[in-house]
Formats: C-alpha cells, sequence, structure tokens
DNA sequence: GACTTTCTGTAGCGCTGGCTACAGAAACAC
DNA sequence: GTGTTTCTGTAGCCAGCGCTACAGAAAGTC
C-alpha cells in the first residue's frame, strides 16, 4: 500500500539548494542577501523557492537550524565528549580555529555574524541569534559549574566570568577569522587562551 | 576685512546632526540605517542631509572618522600612555569593557560591528572598517614588538600571536556587550585575558 | 527696496527589495 | 486518453530604497 507521490516532481535537489542558501547566508547575512542572490544561486525561480522554504525568514531559520546540527555542532560535542573539562575547552578553540578558517566554506560563524546589522523590519531574526549565542554561554556556564562540582576547578572559580571569557575568545576569533587571520594564527591565538585555566583546588 | 556668510543660514546643527548619525549607524550598521531614519532622526528632510554631508557613503566615512577620534581613542591613547605594555594592554582592556558597556551609546564598537552583513554594493565600506581593524592589530603587533626589543618581554615571543590574541578578546567583547553583557562581568573577562601575559625575559 | 546666495520641504524619480497571480508543464490516478 | 495534482517560469505587484528637481523661504549685499 505504498502511495506515490501524486503530481509533478521537484525539478531540484531540496538539500543540495539549502546547502547553497546557506554558503550565501553566511557570507553575507539576513539583510545582504536578497531573494535574487538564493534564486540566482540555486538555478531556480522564486515561485519554487517560495514552494519549497516558505519565506525568506523561514528559510533562513532553516539555515540556521541546519548549521547547528553541522558546522556549529562541534562545541557542544567537544565539551561533551571530554571527560576532563580543560581538555574539553582547549579541543573546543582548536577546532574552532581550523573550522572559522575553513577554505572549503565562508570564514567565521553564520550564527555570530549573519544578523548584526538588522533594521527595525529583522530585528526578530537578530534576537534569535541572539538567544542561541546567549544558550551557548550558558551551556559553557554549565560545563563549567559541573567541573567545579566534581573539584577538577577551585571552588572558588567565578564560573560566570570564565564562561564569558570562552564566549569571548570564541566570537572573536570567527571575527579574525572573517578579517583574514590565518588557522595557524587562531590555533596559537587557543593555545594562548587556555593558559588562563586556573589550578585546581588542590587544598 | 570679515567676510561674512551669505545666503539662508543652515536650520540645524551639523555636529549634532552627524552625533544623531553615528547613534544610528552604531546601533544598526550601514545597511540597517536607511536615509528615513536618519533624517527623521535629525528633524530635517533630505534634501539638507545630501547638502551638507554629500551622500550616505560620505556621512558614513564621516562618521567613522569622527567615532575614531573620540569614542575609539581610548585604544591607542591606553598604548601610548602607559610605558610599561602590560599595564598598556590591562588598561586598554579594562577601558574597553567600560566603553562598550556605556549606557550612553549603543553597545559595542562600531567599527566591528557596522559592515559585517554585506552586499555587493556596500563592499567597499566593508573593506574599510576591515582595514581599520587590521591596522589596528597591527598597531598591537608593533607595540609588542617595541616591548620585546626593550626586554620587557621574551626574546622568543610570539608577538603576532599576541596581537591577534589582543584583537580576539576586544572584538569579542564588543559582541559580547552587544548581547547584553555587564561592565562588571566583562572587566572580570578584561581581567581574566590578561593572565596570558609572559613573563618577561629573565635570562 | 531689488538681487544674489544658500538652505528648506514637497513631491517624485528610477531601482531593487520581498513576494505572488497566472498559465503552462510534467508527473500520477483511472 | 481525461482529470487531478504539483511544480515550473514569466511577468509584475507594491513598498521601500537612495537620491534629486523644483520652487519657496530666509539670510546677506547693494
Amino acid at each position: 500500500m505504498t502511495t506515490t507521490k501524486r503530481g509533478r516532481p521537484r525539478g531540484f535537489d531540496r538539500d543540495t539548494a539549502l546547502a547553497q542558501a546557506t554558503s550565501l547566508f553566511w557570507q553575507h547575512g539576513f539583510e545582504g542577501t536578497s531573494i535574487a542572490d538564493l534564486t540566482s544561486a540555486m538555478g531556480i525561480s522564486p515561485p519554487s523557492l517560495y514552494a519549497a522554504f516558505g519565506d525568506k525568514r523561514t528559510l533562513f531559520l532553516e539555515v540556521v537550524e541546519r548549521y547547528g546540527g553541522t558546522f556549529g555542532a562541534f562545541m557542544n560535542k567537544a565539551l561533551a565528549e571530554e571527560s576532563d573539562p580543560r581538555t574539553g575547552f582547549a579541543r573546543m578553540l582548536d577546532e574552532a580555529a581550523l573550522a572559522y578558517t575553513d577554505p572549503s566554506h565562508p570564514a567565521g560563524c553564520l550564527v555570530i555574524t549573519a544578523a548584526t546589522n538588522y533594521s527595525a523590519q529583522t530585528a526578530d531574526i537578530e534576537r534569535d541569534l541572539r538567544e542561541r549565542r546567549r544558550a551557548n554561554v550558558r551551556s559553557f556556564e554549565t560545563r563549567l559549574e559541573d567541573a567545579r562540582s566534581r573539584g577538577s576547578l577551585g571552588r572558588d572559580t567565578d564560573t560566570r566570568a570564565l564562561a564569558v571569557y570562552f564566549a569571548v575568545v570564541v566570537q572573536g576569533m570567527s571575527q579574525q577569522a572573517r578579517d583574514g587571520a590565518t588557522a595557524r594564527e587562531l590555533r596559537r591565538v587557543a593555545e594562548l587562551a587556555m593558559t588562563i585555566w586556573p589550578p585546581s583546588d588542590a587544598s
């Protein structure tokens, strides 16, 4: 009882079209990318885009969601997979240095850069991305608090300040990558940034 | 022989209009700010704006120039005024924490945020700001090399990596300030960030 | 006063933005 | 085949963009 899909089939691959949209939004941001830019890159016409993805906002949100599951997944992965928190944060920064300068896609992080210049009409898009960044800082803090409770960080460690510090380093690395910093430079920065790690509470 | 100015005098103050333009571009970026936004905030009509400032690009460049001489001047000032380089960079980061969260103007740094989302038409604006940021990194590096040659930094110090690190911290602090980080949090981050300072070459 | 110069708002230019009405094309069901 | 469903491109809507032609207003010059 397999119900075959009716009607004329789609003439393009939805996933590759989504990937092309990701690339454009990543490079130029939400407002800097027009529907004409998108349809041109996808090789389709506006009605096909709207039928497949809804409007520009919905498409963008789907792009962000996809990004979080692929390119942006390395952060939480590094923190979750490493049992030692110091090793986890070190790995996260080092992988960020590589990811943000990977020549196979635009530089930096989409969530950080795609909606920094927002007009009144796109304030909601900006708010969405900012909320994602704030959630990231909170997940840093949670990981650090967990480390403190397990004794691998001193009992009086300012986990909030540490979490904001790591967010600062990650976001700054994204910016520097967009400004042309090399993978080599950013890996050195990642290494340097880790030397602030406080000594464990040995008392 | 004082030649008085002929014609109808300007009905608004050019400097305060420039300040209002600065505020808008600072908040929403170059593309996120329209001529209508500007004329509305200034309380004038388009022809007055164009007569006084040229086109939108020229106005923006004048805003950036003014910004560099006022809000953005604290960085080079801190590095130049402090004879000890460590004290200079520490002061720069601490003052950045305060400046970027000052409630009397938009959060973060205009040069860092005003043109991150650029379309093809505004690529030259983006290039201008990026060049300013790169010049900043170079001035960090120059200051660090100077410190090394004077012996206050070890002879094998990687001044390039240090310079990029400080740029990362400054740009990351700007982003975090825009995301809602407080002055208190960022000052702790500034303090934390300085603990990477390498020991001086005592050999 | 008449004349010149400069600033002023109204109104609107050309263009591009996001988005869609419409009719044709290509698949399935029967 | 006919009918139904879904995707397709053309062509164009309307709103907003940066920018300006124009005529009137307000100052100095003589």
